[in-house]
RNA sequence: GCGAGAGUGGCGGAACUGGUAGACGCACUGGACUUAGGAUCCAGCCCGCCUAAAGCGGAUGGGGGUUCAAAUCCCCCCUCUCGCACCA
């Protein structure tokens, strides 16, 4: 053994042995329970940043400690690898987007391997591999079959930047997910995923999710925005049809003044030919298409609008109402138009101020009453319905039920349900991504690509255009092809799926990567899923979670898994921060890992992107702080060195009852220090654990010199020095490897089984008891745990520095709490 | 505006179900060893009174409350972070 740590000579050996050995295999055992860790799979941008790093030390420990549990477990790792970056790659340095792909796919691998992550590298799988979307395409096919897969013409977000289509999830508040571009509306086709067929599933699962975060789950219960109401029919009144709106306050209804179309709205220009508005209302209409999405939707935005010069009558009034058209009307969310009540609608209130409409109350407070004139903003509270014919003096909450009630009766309208969650739309009009497996016919229209034909393979030997666009519209060889049905020329899809599809199914095909019979070998499927462990950052708390829950409910639908949901517990570990903020490269806070390996090594900058914070917390990176763990280390190599002579050759039982008092102190400490660690390990508390094992390691510089070398002593220092050395190995693998080699062991750490607390090593004969009075500490006693409740207290009493504080006083009560303290009350 | 979370030393952070506030680490200060040390070891390190110690008092964003006892529970307020945001 060497006397120095040096990190760098120790740790690519150990690497290389666990990988010769093949360590971290899983191995399907039906006769061992199973566990599945999975961390979030990386872009293959070029390199892993600290991030990265962050998430991967904080499975990986989590992965070994399972294993050493004797648990048989699986810890993947694969790429995430289609994508624009490697496009925009490809017209920056010349390289095609493939070569860019796996070169970086190469060298983040082998930081990987240098962390000393334990994965089964048997498994890696990259999403731009044939043999992995191959699979995709199928899937994709089964589910057009299926009617979850549809095309249309829609009003899309499209980033220009990134001159695609964007789906909704990857829209965040006008701006694109990637790069934070603007997004536009735009008109165009494309194929969708119908994502809400499972809305109701999705929504209710959330509350089947325990081991979610809270907020992760409200996130998604947002998204989905789920509301409850009524649809109803509002007649023209030329009786040439009638305007449908969804509301949630059936109950006002009897306010409601008049109504407005998006207008975006079909009915909009139909309605206005011919009117002396028109003009107005098509200038109108121009000009809010023309504005941007962000201005629209922002929260000062003016409301403003036209009238049609047409009317709707209220089907519960049979007043007459002015319909207009408004900017603030969504086309997306219900059916485009609403019936407008401006006195318990801020918005509406809003609009009919400007627009000088009339209004009605319908709803009045609690013990007050409402005069429209007088009103400055809309009352939205609860309270009992006026105005409002047969329902006057009803509580309005009620008065939603009967109303709706009321409705259906009439054949007015129908109780109905609305969700803010929109189809997934997946076409991308990129090169590099998974093609779409659908033929466009002219005889026979639009056909799957037939199973036997697949896989349609990515042409690799052509690139993005010198515009970025992509090269597969203008490739005859790709383009043309022949129908399935008819054997006529036909034309190939160009678009290629969203990269999120590829990671909506990764974990599932992780189990079984090896599969070629279809997309999952069900036996090993069924042996590794659901994922026990996931763990990555909150950024995808909707984006790729909730399209990963979305797909196992198709894939189980489709026969393939036999589960409802794929992630049984999810960690959300927060971002590592350097002075304050976000490390980036435009702010130029950058720390690279490689520089950290370099340095430190590996080891080092496990532990402390562990012990900095806890996970789900955000990191600041402190260069002191490694400094100090690094420090550690040396500490325990030096402590492991010094002591190599003074440990006995092998295991040899021992009882704390009859060991001299500074050694049973010591195997004290050492069970409780596993006791914590363990603990903390289970509820993901890695830094307080490490802390209990720089305590351990204090305790054991501090009594080492004292503790004479008898055959004894040597038996205890080698059972807690080995549990010292097992109890770090899931934070700090290679260290541990070659201090664990040094005690003469010949396997691998990982293989030693995690220590147990010896319960009679951690039974604590004295307790320190705490003196109170009244409720201020004044002295603390050394107490052996049987004393009786009198006992205790009676020593209390007597201390002196307690009847300092008691003299002349009445006692009145004594609280006692065993072990802990007691609290003397006097008046 | 709505929803969620968080405010603890100079800093990162501890304190599981109310029971010694500040574990552990960083920074800082002093000492030892040393040719030297930014290596290592030992000690100190929330604030105030006090030369110091003992002692006493104060302290977990602010204010109030419950309790023998509150960082922890309840109410009000302030600040910060995140998510949603004209969703009818």
């Amino acid at each position: 053994m060497k006397e120095r740590y040096d990190p760098h000579h120790i740790e690519e050996q150990w690497q290389r042995t666990w990988e010769q050995q093949k360590l971290f295999q899983a191995v399907e055992d039906p006769k061992r329970a199973k566990y599945y860790l999975l961390e979030m799979f990386p872009y293959p941008s070029g390199k892993l940043h600290m991030g990265h790093i962050r998430n991967y030390s904080i499975g990986d420990v989590v992965a070994r400690y399972k294993m050493m549990q004797g648990y048989s477990v699986l810890h993947p790792m694969g790429w995430d690898a289609f994508g624009m970056p490697a496009e925009n790659a490809a017209l920056e340095h010349k390289i095609h987007p493939a070569q860019w792909t796996y070169d970086n796919i190469a060298h983040m691998r082998s930081q990987l391997k240098r962390m000393g992550f334990s994965y089964d590298w048997d498994r890696e799988l990259a999403t731009c591999d044939v043999d992995y979307y191959k699979w995709e395409q199928l899937i994709f096919i089964r589910m057009y079959e299926r009617g979850l897969v549809y095309r249309k013409k829609a009003l899309v977000n499209w980033c220009p930047e990134c001159q695609t289509v964007l789906a909704n999830e990857q829209v965040e508040g006008g701006i694109c997910w990637r790069c934070h571009g603007e997004v536009k509306k735009k008109e165009l086709a494309g194929w969708f995923f119908k994502i809400t067929a499972y809305v109701e599933e999705l929504l209710e699962y959330c509350d089947r999710l325990p081991g979610w975060p809270e907020r992760v789950i409200t996130m998604q219960k947002n998204w989905i925005g789920k509301s409850t109401g009524a649809e109803v029919a509002f007649p023209l009144e030329d009786g040439t049809g009638a305007i449908t709106v969804f509301t949630t306050r059936q109950d006002t209804l009897f306010g409601a003044t008049f109504m407005v179309l998006a207008p975006e709205h079909p009915l909009v220009l139909e309605l206005c030919t011919g009117k002396e508005q028109e003009a107005e209302v098509r200038a109108f209409v121009e000009r809010v298409r023309r504005q941007d999405l962000i201005a629209r939707t922002a929260e000062d935005m003016e409301k403003e609008g036209v009238f049609l010069g047409t009317y709707c009558i209220n089907p519960l009034t049979n007043a007459r109402m002015p319909l207009y058209t408004a900017n603030f009307v969504l086309m997306e969310y219900g059916t485009g138009a609403i019936m407008a009540v401006p006195t318990h609608d801020q918005r509406d209130f809003e609009f009919a101020k400007k627009y000088e409409i009339p209004m009605i109350v319908v709803i009045r407070p609690p013990g007050e009453t409402l005069d429209p004139a007088l009103m400055t903003e809309a009352y939205t509270e609860d309270g009992v319905l006026v105005n409002s014919g047969p329902f006057d003096g009803m509580e309005n909450r009620q008065a939603m039920e009967a109303i709706a009630d009321y409705l259906e009766e009439k054949g007015i309208g129908t109780r109905a349900v609305n969700y803010r969650l929109r189809d997934w739309g997946i076409s991308r009009q990129r090169y590099w991504g998974a093609p779409i497996p659908i033929i466009y016919c002219d005889r026979c229209g639009i056909r799957a690509v037939r199973e036997e034909d697949l896989p349609i393979v990515l042409p690799l030997d052509v690139g993005p255009k010198e515009n970025g666009a992509s090269p597969l519209p203008d490739l005859r060889a790709f383009v043309e092809t022949t129908c399935p049905v008819c054997g006529g020329a036909a034309r190939r899809e160009t678009d290629t799926m969203d990269t999120f599809v590829e990671s909506s199914w990764y974990f599932d095909r992780y189990t079984c990567p090896d599969y070629d019979q279809g997309p999952l070998d069900r036996e090993r499927l069924q042996y590794w899923m659901p994922v026990d462990q996931y763990i990555g950052g909150i950024e995808h708390a909707i984006l790729h979670l909730l399209y990963s829950r979305f797909f196992t409910k198709v894939l189980r639908d489709l026969g393939m898994v036999p589960f409802d949901e794929p992630f049984i517990n999810l960690l959300t570990q927060g971002m590592v921060i350097k002075d304050g903020a976000k490390m980036s490269k435009s702010k130029g806070n950058i720390v690279d890992p490689e520089d950290m390996i370099k340095r430190y090594g590996a080891d080092t900058t496990r532990l402390f992107s562990l012990f900095a914070a806890p996970p789900e917390k955000d990191l600041e990176w402190q260069e002191e702080g490694v400094e100090g763990g690094y420090r550690f280390l040396h500490r325990v190599w030096r402590l492991v060195y010094e002591l190599r002579g003074s440990l006995s050759e092998g295991p040899s039982p021992i009882a704390t009852a009859d060991l001299p008092p500074e050694l049973g102190e010591m195997r004290h400490k050492a069970h409780k220090t596993i006791k914590k660690v363990t603990e903390d390990i289970d509820r993901f508390h890695f830094n307080t654990a490490i802390a209990a094992i720089m305590e351990l390691v204090n305790h054991l510089y501090q009594t080492k010199d004292s503790i004479e070398a008898t055959p004894r002593t040597k038996a205890v220092w080698q059972e807690v020095v080995e549990a010292l050395v097992v109890l770090l190995s899931p934070f700090v693998p290679h260290i541990a490897e070659e201090l664990w080699e040094a005690l003469g062991h010949k396997d691998s750490v990982i293989k030693a089984p995690w220590p147990r607390y010896d319960r009679e090593a951690i039974t604590e004969e004295e307790v320190i008891v705490v003196v109170q009075v009244n409720g201020k500490l004044r002295d603390r006693l050394l107490i052996p745990v049987s004393a009786k409740e009198e006992k205790v207290k009676e020593m209390a009493l007597a201390s002196p520095k307690v009847r300092r504080h008691i003299e002349g006083k009445e006692v009145t009560k004594t609280i006692f709490v065993p072990k802990k303290l007691v609290n003397i009350v006097c008046a």
